[in-house]
DNA sequence: AACAATAATTTTAACGTGTGCATTTCATTA
DNA sequence: TAATGAAATGCACACGTTAAAATTATTGTT
């Protein structure tokens, strides 16, 4: 392996030359530089990071983590994530990938081996890691999941407004009976997404029926479930909201089991934009939850927090946009 | 930061002393090593992987190679291998992951930065970069993707035979006039699949019509129009096979939209068992690749080449298995 | 008790890089 | 031309670890 010393032998000069050459330090004269770099260029240098990362501190690592990487649901939100974070990332940073719940000693979750970690949190279950990290003092942004704590640089989506906005629209296709299927009791984003809901009723002037708010967990099966026991009331919603696509999924195979056409006997809506949420029959109307985008302003966001590490944190919402599809019929 | 000396000065022992202890180097006194290993518990001690790497010349990490991140199909299989790799792995080991369409600098990928690479393997394209790494001497496995190279280790799924079983069962339903939307036109997989799809034929004695072999290229789009072309044929098959699941969707989207009915009218079979294929209507029949073991497999298979770099390289299959659902009927 | 043999530990150096401080080079000014 | 100061470069050390070689402690043998 080629060293600055031995480039440093070459260009007649001190590897301290080199190494300063080759870092962009204003020390240099300039035609001392460009020799240095055409040097090291045609004998294929390249800097061996665990040095660099012995004098200067720094990892050059960015850790992802995952809720639970042993848990199926979150599958095309790990592309996702990936893509978005390694669009703005620099190509001489790792970027390493573990489930949190694969974190069995806290202990090595140190400064000295992250530079920066990303959390991609699903659950509450988090906090004890993000706590932990938040304490080591590792520069840090939590995505996807909302925060209590003004103290954590936070990149969600605007899940109320996005709800909001799709409910807005399921009315202005003259829905009058709407109903909701919630997420998991606790979680800030079934709040969120109830409390969209409810925006809109609300806004429209329309009833809210408590036969109409079904629980659920965000499981295609409790959206199955759900949905059955909607299906059985009295006078049936028009339209039902579910607070992710998944449990769209489970709601729709509930209607198919029960031979209830959509949307011609009832209309449907999701949240996410998952992957499948276009190849479901009928194609399912949702609201996208730009995975991506999120990741890739949260990475932006580690980045200016390793630059400047006085930079306050903040909550920062990325808008969600209604994909409209088949699911929701005029009423 | 607590480094060995920190512990050697407690200790009242050299840091060389301290750092054989703490690797269990036989040369140590017990009596020593348990002190030792208690005062660097006690004090926290996370070793520096950077002095460690900078000595030893190993980097603990491993890096996964993904075909093309910024293509959507893959998304499950990331989670899929993620979680096969991160159950065999070292927790001090770490795993970076990489689109390789990402890597523009193949400089970058040196032994130095890794110990071992693992590549999940979509596309003949990847080959230039396999290639580089096998150049370069870094332990190498391929996954998911059967190379004609003996040289280099390989994981992947017993298409071959998965596909023969699937059509069997499907011969075994009474099903005489059977088509295959094949793969993507180069691709190792599609020919196997292909084979398989005719291996089972041929047993069985049936007629291979050209007619019921169309094209495909492995996405939901192809699958869309292959099926289109086979539902025109005067005479229909009874049962298509399709050489993935995106392109079964694919498939299925063609029969609802010319309302035929599955499996009544015809039946399908896929090939992959990604996550959504139990949650089509009705629920997808297809052939698991079972990504979690292979990604499990090869990983064991780099520890060992890790270990041992004289191990031979050597060709490993993993069994799929047959998943039944609704697809396929009666014939 | 003396010595050899072996066990246990320390000393010293090395890995490749960045940085504070000392030194050299060079242009500018008096 | 000499003095001055700024610009450019070099020297020496540090980072935390492992490993080869050197030293010291312990045990066994006679």
């Amino acid at each position: 392996m080629i060293t600055i010393k031995d480039i440093a032998r070459v260009a007649g000069v001190s590897h301290t030359t080199v190494s300063r050459a080759l870092n962009g330090s204003p020390l240099i004269k300039k035609v001392t530089r460009d020799k240095i770099e055409k040097i090291a260029a045609e004998m294929n240098y390249v800097p061996n990071y665990s040095a660099k990362s012995l004098v200067t501190k720094r990892s050059f690592t960015i850790g992802l983590f995952f809720s639970s990487i042993d848990q199926g649901t979150s599958s095309s939100f790990l592309v996702d994530a990936i893509k978005g974070i390694s669009h703005v990332l620099d190509e001489n940073f790792n970027l390493t990938v573990h489930g949190i719940d694969g974190v069995h000693n806290f202990g090595n979750i140190q400064p000295q081996r992250f530079d920066g970690i990303l959390v991609m949190s699903q659950s509450d279950e988090d906090n004890a890691f993000i706590y932990h990290v938040k304490t080591m003092g590792i520069p840090l942004v939590v995505l996807n999941r909302q925060l209590e704590d003004p103290g954590i640089m936070n990149v969600v989506a605007n899940d109320r407004e996005g709800v909001k906005e799709a409910i807005d629209y399921a009315v202005s296709q003259g829905h009058q009976r709407l109903a909701i299927i919630e997420g998991k009791p606790g979680f800030k984003s079934s709040t969120e997404r109830k409390q969209g809901f409810m925006d809109s009723l609300i806004e429209h002037r329309l009833q809210l029926n408590s036969d109409y708010f079904a629980a659920g967990d965000y499981s295609i099966e409790s959206g199955y479930a759900a949905m059955t026991t909607l299906l059985s009331l009295s006078e049936r919603p028009t339209a039902v909201f579910c607070s992710n696509d998944d449990m769209a999924i489970g709601a729709m195979n509930a209607c198919y089991a029960h031979k209830i056409s959509i949307p011609q006997q009832i209309s449907l809506l999701g949240f996410d934009d998952i992957m499948f949420a276009r190849y479901t029959n009928p194609a399912l109307t949702t609201v996208r939850k730009p995975i991506a985008d999120i990741s890739e302003l949260g990475t932006k966001m580690l980045i200016q927090l390793l630059q400047q590490p006085e930079t306050k944190p903040q909550q920062l919402f990325v808008k969600t946009s209604l994909v409209v599809r088949d699911t929701v019929a005029g009423c």
